[in-house]
DNA sequence: GTCTATACGGCGATAGAC
DNA sequence: GTCTATCGCCGTATAGAC
């Protein structure tokens, strides 16, 4: 356990590079090892297989980048507050990680079951909290009560999806890297604005 | 090309709904030739390759399931009414074909450079008539204008997200395959309401 | 046009030496 | 723990008979 973790981390970083970059099925063990420095059977004495080592991959994946959001949401903030922090916080990563989200989407096509039997995956979904004080807020101004299911759909598509089409909204904005940052940018702001407009009395 | 029709049609028929359903990187052409009811020969006399396949029937696809949606766009129908006929096309094409987001995701993440490039996908996005009818609504009322291009992407992203991410949806509010429809189905006004409620003035 | 047969390379995985 | 060598399998592509 002591001079493993050094292989068995190289092993890890360089398969989590290639599968976020070039997906699961188009990265090849041999690459893996070739990328890690190692050796091929080096592979499969630290994991199993490369399906075993997906599973680890993934669940750190969604853990280290869902664990931050996660506490906002079941924070003790305002509505609004909350909601801006959240979209702010959720867009920062997806910055950082500009691959991450297609990857998801890759893999969800590719083994929809096994995921939602992911308790990592499904932890991220349906805050308690977050919930009530939507319903709470939607009482307040709207005759027609708000669904926090659409609510929470709504807002996760609207951060999340411009990151998996990407390539299209670079190529018809003809934005560079730095400008498609910019826009996603904008969005901490008007996203969190729509969202509030629809929960207040109106019209 | 009379006999060819036939033969041709049942690999692609079979090669689209394998594509579809496992992605492309899971179909081998075994599959496909099996599927189809023909050998492993026949697939490369017609196809070139796997590759050359892929295309043919991507391109197909797109086409297909967007002729409709780019002539609503393009049509001179009133921004709200235009909205919302859209919204529902839209998601009665993905109720129909409901992997058919997930596909595209997967392969947006499998090939990014190469998606731009086609035509037909590229197509979709940015329809100029419409793009002036949000600048022109966005006026009336605003104080802040209303940039077309957020206002799309909010759009496409709560039409489409929601396919993409089924699983986790069916799995967290406990929904049968009709709830999940259902569901989807309260979209169709939701959506419109949200959108238009943005170019209104208020508050 | 359709078939059988097969070459070829890359894949994931393992045995066994050190 | 780390390596070399190799297994059996599968996907792609082609040659050639009918």
């Amino acid at each position: 356990m002591a001079k493993n973790k050094n292989t068995e981390q190289k092993i890890f970083d360089a398969a989590t590079e290639l599968f976020v970059e070039k997906g699961v099925d188009r990265t090849s063990v041999r690459d893996i090892a070739s990328k890690a420095g190692i050796n091929l059977a080096l592979m499969n004495y630290y994991f199993r297989s490369k399906e075993n080592l997906f599973d680890a991959i993934f669940t750190n994946l969604v853990q280290k980048n869902t664990k931050d959001l996660i506490q906002i949401l079941d924070s003790d903030l305002a509505l609004p507050e909350k909601i801006r922090k959240y979209v702010s916080a959720y867009i920062d990563i997806l910055i950082d990680n500009p691959l991450l989200v297609s990857f998801f989407m890759a893999i969800l096509h590719r083994s929809r079951e096994k995921i939602t039997e992911m308790e990592v995956v499904s932890n991220l979904y349906g805050r308690e909290i977050f919930t009530q004080q939507i319903i709470e807020e939607g009482k307040k101004g709207n005759i027609r009560k708000t669904d926090p299911s659409h609510f929470f759909v709504d807002m996760i598509s609207m951060i999340t999806f411009p990151f998996a089409i990407k390539p299209l909204i670079k190529h018809k904005n003809e934005l560079s890297e730095e400008e498609f940052n910019a826009f996603i940018e904008e969005r901490k702001t008007t996203i969190p604005e729509m969202l509030l407009k629809t929960l207040q009395p109106c019209e």
